[in-house]
DNA sequence: GTGAAAAGATACCGATCGGTTTACCTGTGT
DNA sequence: ACACAGGTAAACCGATCGGTATCTTTTCAC
């Protein structure tokens, strides 16, 4: 692996735990292993290194989701994203999604970071369309936003008010619903 | 209204708009319209300025949801819950849920910022509870729950893509399979 | 073996951070 | 008239910010 991806690795995790403004550039190059020279040699500025590292977010965070939800046959997929996320949210080191995080601290919507957060949810929609499409959902498109609503809420609920049973199973009542309403090709 | 008053009003709109870390006493200051000094005898810390300003919104906010809600007949509630946040996020100074962005920041969920955003959300859910039962729904906390979810996420599905019209509309959607399936006094 | 590129270590830059201090002004209650 | 609380203005503090410069050491292809 490259110094910059290593680099570009010590720095999502930073910005993943304590957040994009409150990580210091003499920090990053520390938990990097790295000197600020060198990081500078790879990234003109600390603004690169936040795009770099939320790039390198979305490539983890997709694949991580599809493998997630490969082995799931595609009637029971809808469901299989909710139990991705409910399974995410437990992990330890779960801190919410660092792409709503970036939104949240780079509030203005033309700020890259902001971009890059907005192109990560489109991609993630586009793929639970795909994703209800294959489940013979009547309307995939409508289907995969209310899937994609579900999910954002289960998110955040768990990173506010920490990691409760009961919501990833009101998320998983909900889909349920959904399912039922839009039914299979047996309906 | 008081100095202090003013001074907390001031910084929840600069935190707001562009959030803690990156907001500056000097600039918090100025646009109180104020001296360093001066705020500094009323809050003995930036971080306790932080929380009064989180405090003075969920006063607010609470009370402008409530406010939204209350002319909607009970049956409806849940639905006009909904309606609030999508009128909410088409305001043209959204920035997201300020108690979302506060725990994004504060990732810890010790910090006293990020406590406050999960007390409000538990005040939203009691509340949200109270909506369900009163609309005739068979399990109001389950249904609270669900209808807080898609809250939350038509809030930061809007704050990171921007407001999108058939996002409220699918939300919409799915809190009106939720109070079929959970019918009413009719059922 | 030699030269060039990459990295380490460290000091430094001006600016800003959160927070304090000194000095002066102004309004109000008694 | 007086004191005093609360305000302004502005300098100041040490620390850290993002970013650069200097100099030495390691690495490695040719």
């Amino acid at each position: 692996m490259s110094t910059a991806d290593s680099i570009t690795e010590a720095a999502l995790g930073l910005f993943y735990r304590q957040g994009f403004h409150a990580s210091g550039v003499e920090q990053l190059s520390q938990v990097a292993g790295v000197t600020k020279k060198t990081l500078y040699r790879h990234f003109p500025s600390k603004e690169h290194l936040v795009e770099a590292a939320l790039r390198l977010r979305d490539a983890q965070f997709m694949a991580k989701m599809q493998a997630a939800m490969e082995p799931t046959p595609d009637a029971q997929r809808p469901l299989a994203y909710i139990d991705f996320i409910a399974a995410w949210v437990r992990e330890p080191e779960f801190h919410g999604c660092a792409f709503i995080n970036a939104a949240a601290e780079y509030a203005e919507a033309g700020e890259p970071p902001h971009v890059l957060a907005r192109q990560h949810k489109e991609q993630v929609l586009a793929y639970l369309e795909e994703v209800c499409t294959r489940a013979g959902l009547r309307q995939p498109l409508a289907a995969a936003r209310q899937l994609f609503l579900v999910g954002e809420g289960l998110i955040v609920a768990c990173q506010v008010g920490g990691v409760q049973q009961e919501m990833g199973e009101s998320a998983r009542g909900m889909v349920g619903l959904l399912i039922n309403a839009q039914g299979g090709e047996e309906g």
